[in-house]
DNA sequence: CGCCGGATTGATCAGTTTCAAGGCATGTGG
DNA sequence: CCACATGCCTTGAAACTGATCAATCCGGCG
């Protein structure tokens, strides 16, 4: 296990993927960037979340660490020789990358699909149930991370938070704290 | 091996996952609704493309025929057999799940951060590498497939091709048959 | 104290959507 | 054989959502 700064990078995209890491504390962000610097997050990793598991030989984002974060690292060809002997394990691998596939393509839909208040009221219904310290959403991520993750500007963000908050729908405590009020009611999934 | 004619569903989301498929001739959509009827396609299939492959219990996309389509069908158990037995085969699942997984990531950043002219191109140059018919683009889908893929709507897509063809960049002889003049030119992919 | 990154808020701008009309091909029934 | 309906596509004009530009605020820290 090794330890990673705020805004160090773990892997870089395209480079060699010779390692599968597990979160144990704090929080990393994958993400792809356009020449031009337009940046798009495609997964925010929690604690227990699996990241850089490939079979080809390159890792297709790159990986950060957004606050210092604690993370198990396994060299992936000895995770394959344990896959190759082990059905049950072979099985498990399959299933975290088809897990990152579900959660991507529920996230395709958010950006082709859903307007600015939705991105956001999905995005915090996400993080409820995975950034909940002592009944209160704890964002580890800025409005910019947020809005990279959403297809939207930093600006958008805090204007739905905003709206969100003058509706009632959440109260924010500082930038980074926030309570939900009727989770799942008007914040529709679908 | 089973045919379905344009527009018939081969699965719907969240039905159980008993089969996969394998497409021989045709082209398949998969996509995700919002209540309202929203779509975002995830992905069309073409000749040798697998999809419905899944470690979990359920679908978790709809997908239809674009054009009548002539698909393998395997029995999920017999394939998950096969797998717990056989360790290349194992691994080739793994892979295919892995490859759908990268190629949702790239849409991800296409669709949160690329403007329709771009999103267009990318989308031109995708289907270059799948659908060329002696030396001409032969899409199978309509506009509003098109948009769906790429978050837009039919009316953007429809002027940004014809933009695109104004700059001489393409040709259009109808709606479904393209030449592309300069591929990955200024049709940057990045 | 003064700086700095992050966040908020305001005003304007622009890209895309929406609404609407018309064209073109195909197919069907009189 | 032609009239007409239908589905798909194109094009135009107006409306709107979110982006851009800009100013200010806030809290932590050197």
């Amino acid at each position: 296990t090794s330890i990673y700064r705020a805004n160090k990078e773990v892997f870089g995209e395209s480079e060699p993927a010779d390692f599968v890491f597990r979160i144990i504390r704090g929080v990393v962000r994958a993400y792809k960037l356009l020449s031009d610097g337009r940046r798009q997050i495609t997964a925010f990793y929690f604690p227990g979340d699996v990241f850089g598991l490939e079979p080809t030989d390159h890792y297709s984002v790159t990986a950060e660490a957004v606050v210092t974060a604690h993370v198990m690292v396994c060299k992936r060809r000895q995770m394959l020789s344990v896959a190759a002997q082990n059905v049950g394990a072979a099985r498990e691998i399959w299933s975290f990358t088809a897990q990152s596939l579900a959660h991507a393509e529920s996230h395709l839909l958010l950006l082709g699909r859903k307007t600015a208040l939705e991105r956001i009221e999905s995005f915090l219904l996400e993080m409820n149930e995975r950034a909940l310290v002592s009944g209160q959403l704890n964002l580890p991520m800025t409005r910019r991370d947020i809005a990279d993750y959403l297809g939207l500007t930093l600006e958008t963000v805090s204007r739905a938070l905003a709206q969100l908050e003058e509706e009632g729908e959440l109260q924010l405590d500082g930038p980074r704290k926030i309570m939900l009020r009727r989770s799942g009611d008007t914040l529709s999934l679908a």
